[in-house]
DNA sequence: TTGAGGACTGTACCCAGGTACAGGCTTAGC
DNA sequence: GCTAAGCCTGTACCTGGGTACAGTCCTCAA
């Protein structure tokens, strides 16, 4: 299997192949005489793995750790406990968009119309405006 | 004002006013004959503005274009419609992060232990191990 | 007047995860 | 044998939001 297969096959493009090679996330594969890559079914299963452990939130370094300790003769607990990081990360993520997206239904609630000028009583942007400022406050 | 004590006032980097004003968002201030920008307090104020819009989650470009068109002499009703696109792009993003939650806790809970060779039983990896692959599946 | 501490400029680098391009080689089909 | 498609390499570029560095110049107080 060549690189143009492999990348149609798992869904990424060629370039990426390459990357993920030096990035030490794919094995470096035998070559035919021309120097081409040759791929075997283990590829295709790899990058499917990359692929879902990326849906998990994980970083490519992340990946390659994963898939170096799973390699390990006796499993560890290691999965685990990246899961359980992951996942305090991923709370900690979600729990700002939370705060980011309060802030903006309350811009919303108020109708404010600028940033910098707002005319909406009660406004909740957290700052003065730039004329008031300029008009005689510190 | 110099520089450096703008960057105090407003919890930034001395670096970032340069990059702030390359992108827009900072006015060019006036120079000192010796060519130092010379800041008032308006650059103050909307320093803090641009890091406020940036805590609701707008980029710089975006914050860059809200500040403009809030120079407008009429009150737009811009803010209101990228606020509410931008809460839109926020709870799509929680979205994704909830879904990902949900996938770490699946694999958590079924006590996966390797993402190529997981040996739990019902193993919520959603891929084939290499080892079933190389033995005989496809 | 001199020395330290800032500010000035352009440019390069950082993170992550790729993508693109140029110039050359291989391979497959006809 | 020829041609087109595909693959090879190294290198540069992309987004976003900055940060760092080198070399030079300005300012202020002693």
């Amino acid at each position: 299997m060549r690189s143009g297969e492999l990348a149609a096959a798992a869904g990424v493009n060629v370039q990426t192949l390459r990357y993920y090679e030096r990035r030490g996330l794919l094995p470096e594969p035998p070559r035919s005489l021309g120097g081409y890559r040759e791929y075997d079914e283990d590829a295709v299963a790899l990058l499917r793995v990359v692929k879902a452990a990326q849906r998990l939130g994980f970083t490519l370094d992340e990946v390659a750790d994963l898939i170096d300790t799973g390699r390990q003769r006796h499993p560890t607990p290691d999965l685990q406990a990246r899961a359980r990081t992951k996942l305090d990360e991923v709370d900690s993520r979600i729990e700002d968009l939370t705060k980011i997206r309060k802030g903006l239904v309350r811009v919303i609630d108020a109708r404010c119309d600028s940033l910098t000028n707002c005319t909406c009583s009660d406004c909740p942007l957290p700052f003065f405006s730039l004329t008031s400022l300029t008009e005689g406050a510190t």
